[in-house]
DNA sequence: TCTGGGGTCCTAGGACCC
DNA sequence: TCTGGGGTCCTAGGACCC
């Protein structure tokens, strides 16, 4: 040890933005404060509030900057809500009656018929979430996107990162996202990224956690296996049936126990994840694998009677899809389809094409060729497009040579209007 | 009162080639 | 005739995450 420099402590930190969805509605709608907030659902034509209070009080002038006076009794109740969307977030008092994420509306209108609904607004979430990331940016350049209103920052080259274990520089984050923004965030230090996840959610909101590796037992070890990221519900139903319920009993397994009983791959990161060890670094940049578009209709679709809807939105998909690979520049192979039956069974296909493509018709085409392989006994729920194994546009090897168009054209030219021929001819099923 | 939409990664079997 | 591996690509399904 004598004459050695201390090697520099890998410091890791997760930060999560506190009731993102929710907090961003509050800064327009600040009226709402304190009241039970559940947003999701969607397609509510009442919601446009503004035409309301135009309707309402005509001889005032109402636009954007006049959100925060609308009055609350205005706004939409869970209550009388019908259709089949599902809650994105709660705001804290509106959980205080058991709202939760991902719960159906209907159900959470039971649980609290008052609470007020607002449709998402993922254009203002996407504009306070790329803010909140340049804020961080500029502090510290190392960090890896985690959705919305998630990221890992590497705190260990950052000036100062490790003073205070971190806690200096996750403090100068913190209030700089909210001078900026309004906004609040949790953020948890740590040696590793999965450890920095767990330790965010610690002290929230508003909070910051420092978890040292000897804070393993006493801090960790007494949670839920679920608390680790990457163990769902399904791996923690069956670590119940071995009687595992914590992560203190999760360590506790052999390594050899763990890999016979839950796989080679999935056991040894098991044991891993109990004991605190991940070397996973902060990844900056990633490329997408596949893009897609996918729909739940209001009510489910039968395949001959609804056939004309259901080629229209297999159409509109496909389009969507099209246009998303367009505009971030991508192409790509393997075109897929996905249903999803009234009995919520899921099924899908896909087929390779010998070329790359971001064509809207020929998407069209091999996702009309997967259709032709699924078996119709149910009423339809979902239908789903997929674009995969993406590249750069730029990098793409040559489309079909000309041969192959001329060949292609040859035939499509048999067939009557190429415009019809979309919703028709080009997948007999829809 | 049923359960959104957009992703990633893993597994496992079969085809096909060497 | 029977019996080999390994490697890669494709397809289907499923777990998980935000």
């Amino acid at each position: 040890m004598l004459g050695q420099t201390p090697a520099l402590m890998r410091r890791i930190a997760h930060l999560d933005m506190d009731a993102f969805y929710a907090s961003v509605e509050l800064l327009r709608y600040p009226q709402l404060k304190g009241l039970p907030v559940v947003i999701g659902g969607g397609r509510r034509p009442e919601d446009n509030l503004l035409a309301r209070m135009r309707h309402l009080q005509p001889e005032r002038e109402w636009d954007t900057s006049h959100l925060a006076d609308i009055p609350v009794d205005i706004f939409p109740r869970l209550d009388g809500y019908t259709g089949r969307g599902v809650i994105t977030t709660a705001t804290y008092a509106a959980r205080a009656f058991g709202v939760g994420s991902a719960m159906g509306v209907m159900k959470a209108a039971q649980l609290c018929p008052q609470a007020i609904l607002l449709p998402v607004d993922f254009e203002q979430y996407r504009h306070y979430s790329r803010r909140f990331k340049e804020i961080v940016r500029d502090i510290a350049p190392v960090v890896e996107d985690r959705g919305v209103d998630e990221i890992y920052i590497d705190f260990t080259h950052v000036p100062g990162g490790q003073r205070e274990d971190g806690r200096v520089l996750a403090r100068l984050i913190q209030k700089s996202i909210t001078d900026d923004t309004g906004l609040t965030c949790s953020i948890g230090v740590a040696p590793n990224k999965l450890l920095a996840k767990m330790a965010s959610e610690l002290n929230k909101p508003n909070g910051i956690s420092i978890l040292k590796p000897e804070d393993l037992q006493e801090k960790i070890w007494p949670l839920s296996c679920r608390k680790i990221n990457g163990i769902g519900p399904k791996a923690e139903a069956k670590l119940k049936v071995h009687g595992i319920h914590t992560i203190g009993e999760l360590a506790a397994c052999e390594r050899d126990w763990l890999t016979k009983h839950f796989g080679k791959s999935y056991g040894a990161w098991l044991f891993d994840a109990a004991h605190g060890v991940d070397e996973r670094p902060v990844v900056t940049e990633s490329e997408p694998v596949s893009m897609s578009r996918e729909t739940t209709f209001e009510k489910d679709l039968h395949v001959q009677h609804d056939r004309a809807a259901l080629g229209d939105i297999f159409t509109r998909l496909c389009q969507q899809v099209a246009t998303d690979l367009q505009r971030k520049g991508y192409v790509g192979k393997t075109i897929g389809i996905k249903l999803r039956f009234d009995n919520f069974q899921s099924v899908t296909r896909d087929n390779t094409l010998a070329f790359f493509t971001a064509d809207p018709l020929a998407i069209r085409q091999a996702a009309g060729q997967c259709l032709k392989r699924i078996e119709f006994k149910r009423r339809i729920r979902l239908l789903g497009v997929r674009v995969g194994s993406l590249v750069k546009a730029v990098d793409a090897p040559l489309p079909p040579s000309d041969t192959e168009k001329s060949l292609s054209s040859a035939i499509t030219a048999q067939e009557p209007t190429p415009s019809k021929e979309i919703s028709h001819e080009q997948a007999d099923l829809f």
